[in-house]
DNA sequence: CTGAAAGCGCTTACAG
DNA sequence: CTGAAAGCGCTTACAG
């Protein structure tokens, strides 16, 4: 039987190279000011010759923490996913955390065994960036003292949690102005799941911006889409045949639009000639010379830096620390899908 | 001060309600069948009504393994990485291992200390896909003892790791070929970084199909770039300078032609009326209706699961496992934006 | 079937 | 400035 971890080089093998005790010989190694000059320098030797990296499992243990966030999101492979975690990897990284990075499909169950997992490894701090019902779960992270920052949810019953969002109904209101303004009137709104509250924060923005020119809402015009491609194209087909005379679409985000797009170009309409397309987020792929989407812009870089400037606060001060929200703006970036609409009836 | 934990519930908490030493505690818990029934119940009760969860970290301490694997990617924003990641966490998660995610950036010394650290915080095992120069770093994985799957790259160096990469050079020679049979003869290559392996494969095979038709190489049609959107813009920009009579690229990425695709069409080309562009990858945005690009797909689910299935059994069988190369099918898909030649020269 | 003891690899009061 | 000892929260031979 081999040592289970390669050659296995201990603390105490340093100590006994060094001629010095174990607890020495941690001092030296941690920098710890109470130690001669020679006895750090003899430690340090022995360390570099052995090859000597310290456990941070042991470290650990003691120490009480684990310089380890963990990170839910909703699906990685989403498009919306990869800039925010990029961010949070490179914040957390230069704050010495490592980030444990878990995909809940939105999916409760999962969401509460990755939870539970990540508490029991002894994460330091929980950043939720995924969107399903599964706020009550959330709250085990706090009873077991582990901090939370939430991002682009609004917590409907959580307190002392941190909160980075943007303001959505805002510019769900903005966007939907400016399809006003260019004239649309029969406007649709791919809505999202109604569990996810930035959903019903969009659709009231939507509201809210009809409202305010005086034009009665129609529930008909409301369908609602899970978040994907396909979900977004279907909805589309949906809204169409509920009201085929809609001129604008305002999709709850981007992945939704793009999939939406895929199935308006797909009947044959031209975009944004015959009908207009927005949505929300302004991912990368919506930037694109070929799509070149109409949006909100959602600042994920920025909302992945100060969730984990809240969580390190957090967990580095743990009394003191005063959970916040932080809402962020998101204002409208024009680009092609969206014109004045044509008086020409659609095709068939 | 209060405990560092929550509550703190330990299993010394949990042996004396139930009142029986920690030792039974513990076997109770963890399902050891030399615990009488009567006694078993007592503890799983004690356990539920403290609401105890074991501490993964001591039991990790003492077990010798974390079950937590490391994944190194070069940047999880590039739109390559998610579809892979996602495939390992969810392959992963089904074995009960969690993922750490790390961003290289390509950069050696980043890569260097995310290895080091993973190593010291005990991972099981690490899948690196990323590319930069790091093969050396990696041997610090084996040296420690834990193993190593490598995804998307041919190591130069090292042995006894386990490879899961895709044909490249055949696939790369089949979509050049593919040009070729359209009728191209000028087709101008944007290569990647000489440091990686994947991009002298393709390489190999572009210039494998040329010569298989009697085309000479010419060295003035291959031009070198980052693996980035914007690099991808530039190249093309300097291919055509070199060469205006370039009638086809094949670019070493989807990224990358995507990039190119920006440039050629801001210069006014019609893609693939007066151009044609291939890449490789098949991404998920080269799918799309408004993109369609013609490419070789790579099975990232497929590598994913795969470099975690080997991963799972170098880390359960450490005497036993062999390191194995597994090569992937890497074949052309016909899309949108390959065609025949034009006549006609270029614009300008 | 159960308990006392040792040990996983560290850190840190406590004495000296 | 240094060392012996206790402890972080578990598991598992070893006795009984």
């Amino acid at each position: 039987m081999r040592p289970r971890r390669g050659r296995g080089v201990t603390i105490l093998d340093v100590a006994e190279r060094a001629g010095v005790s174990v607890s020495t010989a941690s001092r030296a190694l941690t920098g710890h000011p109470d130690v001669s000059a020679q006895t750090r320098k003899q430690v340090l030797g022995a360390s570099q010759e052995l090859g000597y990296r310290p456990s941070l499992l042991a470290q650990s243990l003691v120490l009480g923490r684990t310089s380890t966030i963990g990170l839910l999101v909703s699906d990685i492979a989403n498009p919306f996913y990869p800039a925010l975690a990029k961010s949070i990897e490179d914040a957390a990284s230069n704050f010495g955390y490592i980030v444990v990075l878990c995909n809940t499909d939105d999916d409760p169950p999962r969401s509460l065994k990755y939870l539970d997992r990540l508490i029991a490894q002894g994460v330091d701090g929980i950043i939720h960036a995924s969107v399903g019902e599964d706020e009550k779960h959330l709250s085990l992270a706090s009873q077991a003292g582990v901090p939370v920052v939430v991002l682009n949810r609004r917590p409907r019953l959580l307190r002392d949690v941190d909160v980075v969002i943007s303001d959505n109904q805002k510019g769900a209101e903005e966007i939907v102005t400016h399809l006003l303004e260019l004239g649309h009137r029969t406007i649709g709104h791919i809505a999202g799941p109604e569990y996810a509250t930035l959903c019903e924060d969009r659709l009231a923005g939507y509201r809210r911006a009809l409202e305010k020119k005086g034009i009665p809402f129609n529930p008909e015009l409301v369908v609602r889409s899970k978040f994907t491609h396909e979900a977004g194209a279907q909805a589309v087909q949906e809204l169409l045949q509920r009201e085929p005379r809609t001129t604008a679409i305002f999709a709850v985000n981007d992945v939704v639009a793009l999939g939406a797009m895929d199935a308006l170009l797909e009947r044959g309409l031209e975009i944004p000639r015959q009908i207009s397309l927005v949505g929300f987020d302004d991912i990368e792929i919506s930037r694109s010379p070929t799509v070149q989407l109409t949006t909100v812009r959602q600042n994920l870089v920025e909302m992945g830096r100060l969730g984990v400037m809240q969580l390190v606060d957090a967990m580095s001060n743990p009394e003191t620390h005063q959970p916040q929200r932080i809402v962020l703006e998101a204002g409208v970036v024009l680009r092609n899908t969206a014109a004045q609409p044509a008086d020409i009836p659609q095709p068939e």
